[in-house]
DNA sequence: GCTTGACCCTCACGCGGCGGTAGGCGGGAG
DNA sequence: CTCCCGCCTACCGCCGCGTGAGGGTCAAGC
């Protein structure tokens, strides 16, 4: 089978330029010509091309391309698993950059500061005592600081403090049904997680069961929020946590 | 707080550079300098760089960035709530193109032929009725595109043959066990399964309980791998799905 | 056979997003 | 006072194409 540079074009889903471009670089050059000078592609070309495309998504620089592809050691095979490796690699960066992204709305939600460094750690490993030296700080819940994070969340004055107000009210509820002695996953503390996911839909971000029991995660995983809700009651963080889940998994 | 911009390069992972050229550009310009000319960032410029990190990380242009922030009608919090959406689409994507490479293996596994248009499909939607026009020649079995496979997967032409005498044992001794009038997830057709999954991780690529349960899906779902198996007895496809998942959650 | 329109060719310039470096000033530790 | 690191501005360069300009080709329809 043999087709042309337009037909390759629409079916790679790119433009004339870029295989024209490929040809000047000798990354895929076509294994013929028409007597017209016509390039002509066949199905080996088309399957350089796949894994040319593939590799580009995946940030590889053109000439790096062209190296992996000539690799007499490497099989096509081969290829195939390396790009199922890199991709999965890649989705698990985008779900830590996700989870990062959580972690900002909860800590803007929460008040709780974050270090500059904190707020960039998903771009990459860092030197891990750069953390501790202005730790104090982190938790400057200041009023002048609050006062900036209401106005950079969009509200006015009296909803901050409505939002506040409902916020400490459902606190208040949440110790009864902890000091109750009702197990986490009772009817009432499932209850209060549910109107917990709710506050947090209607005052900041729509919030889904899969984002609700991943923030019941960090809750328990991550200090800051740890301490957060450890301060409003001891074993508070624990519990809300468990009943989160228990709430997930009963309205699924 | 105030930072310089080599702090602020370290805590980004940017380099000065682009620190530099951000300001040129005055997509982040620093909130002051000091007497002597040195930039000087702040927590809000922080704010504003971690968003453009993450924008430009979901390959958005540096002057869209900079429409995007300076709207005044997004809040922060609104475009944390965007960033996550944009993240989840990616992942979506990325897990299409996962999708698209283990089709890709099993197709070469299979000796199945794909069209053009099928290799590329992961990169866009795109004309569907340019799809049926050469379908009978996908079926294309010839012994010249088999051999071109073998020496593609890069076997000698004895291991191609042993690999394709185990598969059609195997394919014998599951025909038994369908006749046998054994369920899909009775140990002998669990067995039979698990004995599919180390065949794959043998003789072409590391198949975990994970994929595996993926490609008993496309058994059933994708017609090009149905008739595959449908062809060596009917009704194939389903049990050998089926047997997949009860052997995949077996041994979780 | 001739026209028409879609498609192909080869230059060649330009641009976005920085990387890199040169040449020089500032600042704090010893 | 000096040393060295970090900061400044200015400018050139590279990659991966986009976007013409200017011109040949091919298949269909008249």
């Amino acid at each position: 089978m043999a087709y042309t540079v337009g037909q390759v074009a629409r079916a790679a889903r790119v433009t004339v330029r870029t295989l024209h471009h490929y040809d000047e670089i000798g990354l895929l050059s076509p294994s013929g010509r028409t007597p017209a000078g016509y390039r002509r592609y066949d199905d080996a070309d088309l399957d350089r091309l796949q894994l040319i495309r593939y590799y580009r998504e995946l940030g590889f620089p053109l000439d790096e391309i062209a190296v992996i592809l000539d690799d007499p050691d490497a099989d096509p095979a081969a290829h195939l698993r390396r790009q199922h490796e890199l991709l999965t690699g890649r989705i698990g960066k985008l779900q830590e950059m996700v989870a990062a992204i959580e972690l900002a709305m909860e800590a803007k939600r929460m008040n709780i500061r974050l270090t500059p460094e904190e707020r960039f750690e998903v771009f990459g490993d860092f030197d891990p005592d750069a953390h501790a030296e202005e730790a104090e700080q982190r938790w400057g819940g200041t009023d002048a600081y609050r006062e900036s994070n209401r106005r950079a969340a969009g509200y006015s004055k009296e909803d901050w403090l409505r939002n506040k107000a409902e916020n400490e009210e459902w606190g208040r509820r949440l110790v009864a049904v902890m000091e109750s002695g009702a197990p986490a996953d009772s009817p009432e503390a499932m209850e209060l997680a549910e109107e917990h996911r709710q506050l947090i839909s209607r005052w900041f971000y729509e919030c889904s069961y899969e984002i609700h029991t991943g923030l019941a995660d960090m809750y328990v995983s991550d200090p800051r929020f740890t301490a957060h809700y450890e301060s409003i009651r001891p074993g508070m963080a624990a519990y809300l946590s468990e009943a989160i889940h228990a709430n997930a998994i009963n309205r699924a």
